[in-house]
Order: C-alpha cells, then structure tokens, then sequence
DNA sequence: TGTACATCAGTGAACGCGCGTTCACTGATGTAC
DNA sequence: TGTACATCAGTGAACGCGCGTTCACTGATGTAC
C-alpha cells in the first residue's frame, strides 16, 4: 500500500487525502485569500474530483474548520519555539505570534473566523494543554505566583487582546512613521507590548 | 414602490439613491454578515433593480467602500459621544469603542477589511480631523503634554492595537468566567483596559 | 407660459461564471474461505 | 495460494443557484428659447 509522502506516484487511491486537502485549502487561504478558498479550487489544488472531498468532509465548512485547526497548531508550535530560542525574552513569544499572524494574514483572520461561530472551542480550551491559550496561561502562572488567580486570568485576556489587536494593526501604513522612528518592525511591536504591559509578570 | 422614509412617495427616480443604497447594505452586512451582502441583494433591498446601483457606483467594491466610511463616521460619532456624556471617565470612549463593536461585528470587521486593503485609508489619516484616529490622537495629546512626541505616537498605537484586540475578543466564551467574577461585561471591559495602561495618559 | 430636446436615473432581460452538492458509476483494496 | 465478494475511495457529469455586470431601453427632469 502506499502509505507514502515520498515521490512514489498515486494510484487510483490516494493515501492521505485528508490531509492532502486540509494543506491544499491552507495553501489557498494563505496565498488567495479566505474567499478564494472554494471547495472546487482546493480540490484542483489536490488533484482530486469535486466530488472527492465528500468521502473526508461533510461539507465546506468541515474542511475550514480543520484548516483553523492545522492553523492554530501551527502558531502553538511557533510560540513554543519561539520561547525556547529565546528563554530569556519574555516577548519573545509575543514577537512570535505578530510575526505568524502577519506573515499569514488570511490563514490568522480563518482562525479566529472560525472559532468565533462556535459555542465551544476546542483548540482554545483553558482544559486543553497544548493548545495557544494554555500555553500562555502556563507561562503567566509561572511568572505571577504571588498573583491572585483573578489577577492571573485578567492578565491572560489583556495579553491575548493586546497581542491580537496589535497582530491585526500592525500592517497599517498608519504606523509606518513611528515604525521607522523606533527603528523597524521589531523594534516597533517589541515598544507597543512594552507599552502595553507584557512584560510586567513574566519572569 | 413605496420604501421611502418619509411618507413622500417615491416615483420613478429615487431622489437620494446612492444614500438609501449604502444604508441598505450596512443594514445587510449588520443583519447577515459581509458575505450576504451582494449587490443583488442591497438593490434588492433598497427596491431597486439589480442595475440601478451602477448609476452611483462604479462596482461592488466602490459600494463597500462606502459602506465601511459609513461605519467609521458612526463609529467617530459614538466615540465623540461617550466623551461628551463622561468627561471625567477616561475610559468611557474606549468602552465605546468596544460596545460599538460587538454590537456590530460584521460592520466593524468590513471596516477594517476595507482598510486593511488600502494604500491609503482616508477616514483614518493622521492628518485628517474628525476620524477617530484623530480623535484619539488629539484626547491622548491632551493628557500628556509632558511626554515627548514619540512617546505619544506609542501611546496612541497601543491604545488603538489594545483597543481594537479587546473589541474583537470580547466575545469570546472564553472569558464568560472572568467576565462573571468581574460583575459583568461592562466592568471586565474596564478591567482589561486598565491592565493594559489605557488610563495612564488621560487626566 | 409652452415646447423641444438633452440629460439623467431608472428598468428588466440577458450573459457567462464558479459555486456547493448529488448521483450513479468504477477501479482498488482487504478479507473469508 | 487463489478466488469471490464486500467495502472503500475515487471519477465525471449534472443539478440548480445567485452572483457581478452589461445592454438597449424608457420614463422623468431640467433647461434654452
């Protein structure tokens, strides 16, 4: 059986056409925008029928909602590298996620696209390790034992609001003058979470 | 062939066509999201026919523009307001700003859309007065005469990324908890803006 | 005041398009004996 | 090891739909004389 990225040809059956198609439509959204992401195009993009996503997704949305999820796994896995290369920024993650959500504005924009319909969210859960959101709440527990659980939380949702906001923001030609002041864009985004009182807790 | 506001029937020409299409379609994007609001649908809408909107616009494009414009007067005026009626609250244009956003996500977030696309975005130059940029900008000055200009432009990004991240994430079920120990929505708006320093400039 | 006429702002039918989804089908695979 | 057969994972044609936009048109309006 062919079980197999590597070169070896597809036959009639494809191996891993799920994840075939979740890659395709994540190349889509990236590169074309959300709205460019038809089930059609990603199924050329696969190489595959129309009809062939049928046997993996129930429907368009399916597919988008496991394109978020590859997306948010991906940021996790960024923020989690980030702060291992740089144990000792504590904005280093925060840089990180800019960085994700600015060199992938559509893919960023599906995700939160996505987990704003839901009543639940799976990926972002407080309970689930792993996941972007418990992984900044480990890395503020772990700087604020000193911290009431109330002020812990409340710390958690100004980072992540403040994080996302300056994400979305940071592309605005608006800021392109005080970017330049500061002495470019990293410098620039490493001010505002200064500014916006990041660093206070960690470590 | 009656959808005119006033009682004045409207004959054969419309009289102020172009204005009842942008509302139209505010109201379509405010009811159905971005993605509903087709030009079909915002003729259909203001009782016109499917051609009558390209007399006033040169394509769909050119009508969410103005739609977005619509949304930033709005948005310019609420926060304008807010001022008004809580001179001594300094965060109440931010609380504004907030609630003007999650009442209308799908308008708020074709606002940005429609920005983020431009080269230039009118309605939100530093130059320009009476955008809520300006606004923003003339409120910070105000308080914080003694910093210097560059400090003021940090401030100002910050207070806008801060502000823009918090009215995108409020909504999320992820800070129901946070929200309840707080005393509701209102007060963890304040409380999440305190925490990123939102308060420190204004008098 | 009346009339001719240019211009404006609508109509409604039509176009081509790509979409999501369904359908009957068929080739490939795995399993029982 | 070979064969019959159920199941799986594709195909490709077709469906109905709403879309953005164009077109020739026509009714209403404003203006010159």
């Amino acid at each position: 059986m062919s079980e197999s990225n590597p070169p070896e040809a597809r036959s009639y059956h494809h191996g891993d056409l799920r994840r075939a198609l979740v890659e395709a439509a994540r190349r889509l959204v990236e590169s074309e925008g959300a709205a460019a992401m038809s089930l059609r195009a990603v199924a050329r993009e696969a190489g595959v029928s129309p009809a062939a996503p049928y046997h993996h997704f129930k429907d368009k949305s399916e597919l988008m909602d496991a394109v978020a999820a590859e997306g948010w796994a991906m940021l996790s896995a960024a923020l989690f590298e980030a702060s291992e290369k740089h144990p000792d920024d504590p904005l280093a993650p925060g840089i990180a996620y800019v960085a994700f959500a600015r060199e992938r504005p559509a893919l960023y924009q599906t995700m939160y696209d996505a987990a704003r319909g839901k009543a639940s969210l799976p990926f972002f859960g407080i309970a689930e390790p792993g996941t972007p959101y418990a992984w900044v709440r480990e890395t503020l527990d772990r700087g604020a034992q000193e911290e009431s659980a109330l002020n812990v939380q409340l710390e958690i949702a100004a980072s992540w609001c403040a994080t996302h906001g300056l994400a979305e923001m940071a592309g605005f030609k608006q800021f392109d003058e005080l970017k330049e002041a500061l002495g470019g864009e990293t410098a620039f985004l490493r001010a505002v979470l200064e500014h916006m009182g990041l660093h206070q807790h960690k470590r």
